[in-house]
DNA sequence: CAAGTATTTGGCTTTTTGGCAAAATAGTAA
DNA sequence: TTACTATTTTGCCAAAAAGCCAAATACTTG
């Protein structure tokens, strides 16, 4: 049974967790409204740049985002736009 | 602006955070079918009983999930149904 | 090529998570 | 009350995640 669990959720989970995270989060939505390049995610959170570069790997191994490089930036792109409604999910909970 | 990281985007991280582990959204999903006891979800899983209560918890702490007593037993309930369209939303990713 | 900018990777520490086992709690029933 | 069953909590440990800094890589431009 352990088997089954690992085999069909596993996938699944990566994605959720791979959103659980506040800075991820706030990624993604500004990624919903255009692409950004690393830098400028970085000015926007506040963290160490190589910090901000994990988490945007963290997002594209489970494909929510990709990239393309323009110049010596790289921009990353909401690949996934569904998780947005995911999001709005989770508001309506909230609003309760 | 970590801050408004933090304030707008923690409480929803949570969310995800709680589903992203294989054994709570196998969990979830069979909730889905119907109410289970924590000894009927144990079984099926397979881990100690100690740890589906741990994983309920943090099910219930988000608000996905709360539950009833019937005599010593204790039945969990799907609370937050829409965390269904969320999982379908990444199994079409996932089809591509 | 060297210098400069943008990004990723590696190393390190701290914190969090996951799991089991044992103890504690709650409810039932004799 | 005691015994029994179901569940949660606590303690402990190992593994994973998060964050920063420094080093490495990639690209552009002089």
């Amino acid at each position: 049974m352990r088997k089954e669990i690992l085999d069909n959720y596993e996938k699944d989970a990566e994605v959720f967790k791979a959103l659980g995270h506040p800075t991820r989060l706030f990624i993604v939505h500004q990624l919903a409204k255009e692409d950004k390049c690393v830098c400028e995610l970085t000015a926007m959170v506040g963290d160490d740049i190589s910090t901000i570069s994990k988490h945007l790997s963290v997002l594209k191994n489970v494909g929510i985002v990709d990239y393309l490089k323009k110049g010596n930036q790289i921009f990353y792109r909401l690949k996934l736009r569904c998780v947005l409604d995911m999001t709005v999910c989770v508001d309506d909970k909230r609003v309760r």
